[in-house]
DNA sequence: TTAGATGCTCTAGTAACTAGAGGAGCAAAA
DNA sequence: TTTTGCTCCTCTAGTTACTAGAGCATCTAA
């Protein structure tokens, strides 16, 4: 059966033991077998899983949206608009996210190039901070 | 003086008045004055730093490196190479993770353009998550 | 005078963990 | 056999930057 204790399991998953627990309390993982000592035992599955909702992570899904797709992995015949629609939503994020660390990237050259080094008191840093007229930042 | 109460200085700051409470709390604005009744008084000094803070809030910054910030805007004799660093910091994280949020766009992208829109046994979206090594991202 | 808005404090909740206390079990060396 | 050191257990509390709500006081306008 070839199973695995929960060290073991975050060795080979890439997710910390506390971690592990944490997403069984909250339900994101099925409670594991234990052995006679009280002690969790994870199983092919289990590790299966946890590197799904790994790569998940990895990707920025919250862990919500995670729920979402462990349920459909659960009922492989539903349609998989579902999942389409949670990655789309992702993507979504993260191109709202991309514009705006652009503009933010922009404006933070912007005020450090502009910096002297000098006093804090003629600081531009400090200055384009401190009154936003000042700040060239589009979206805010 | 002219001196406002919590609403019309969240008005004015654009920061809500349950957060400028908190910020008080946290140290990060002085104890305003209060009106016989217990009310806040906000003066112009306050409203100048609740400005830098909101400011400084959109562009990233952590209330740590803004109560650096403030520490430097209420010493303006220093030099100012920690403003600099702060930025230049900031800048950094911004930078780092402009890239990683392109790689994601890109694997977002690529599994959502795969999606046969089936069902959920041969969905790609599930299918990458699910097995890493389906995944192009290249730094994970 | 009374209704509705605004203010006060305090507690608890959010996301997604992380850290630490205090204790039990296990494997290997002395 | 004992002891050392590692892993594991549960439980509580802390992190960031707020947000929401309870229960009460005060202010403003009709």
């Amino acid at each position: 059966m070839h199973e695995v204790s929960i060290g073991e399991a975050a060795k080979l998953s890439g997710v910390k033991a506390p971690t592990i627990r944490f997403y069984e309390e909250i339900g994101l993982l099925p409670r594991p077998a234990r052995t006679g000592a009280n002690r969790r035992l994870f199983a092919d599955d289990d590790l299966r899983r946890l590197a799904f909702i790994r790569h998940c992570r990895e990707l920025g899904f919250h862990l919500d949206a995670i729920r979402a797709l462990l349920k459909l992995q659960d009922n492989p015949k539903q349609p998989c608009d579902t999942a389409d629609a949670i990655a789309k939503e992702r993507l979504g994020e993260v191109e709202l996210r991309l514009r705006s660390l652009k503009a933010l990237r922009g404006e933070l050259k912007r005020m450090i190039d502009s910096c002297s080094h000098g006093h804090v008191s003629q600081c531009r840093v400090i200055e384009i901070l401190a009154d936003h007229a000042k700040c060239m930042h589009p979206t805010h």
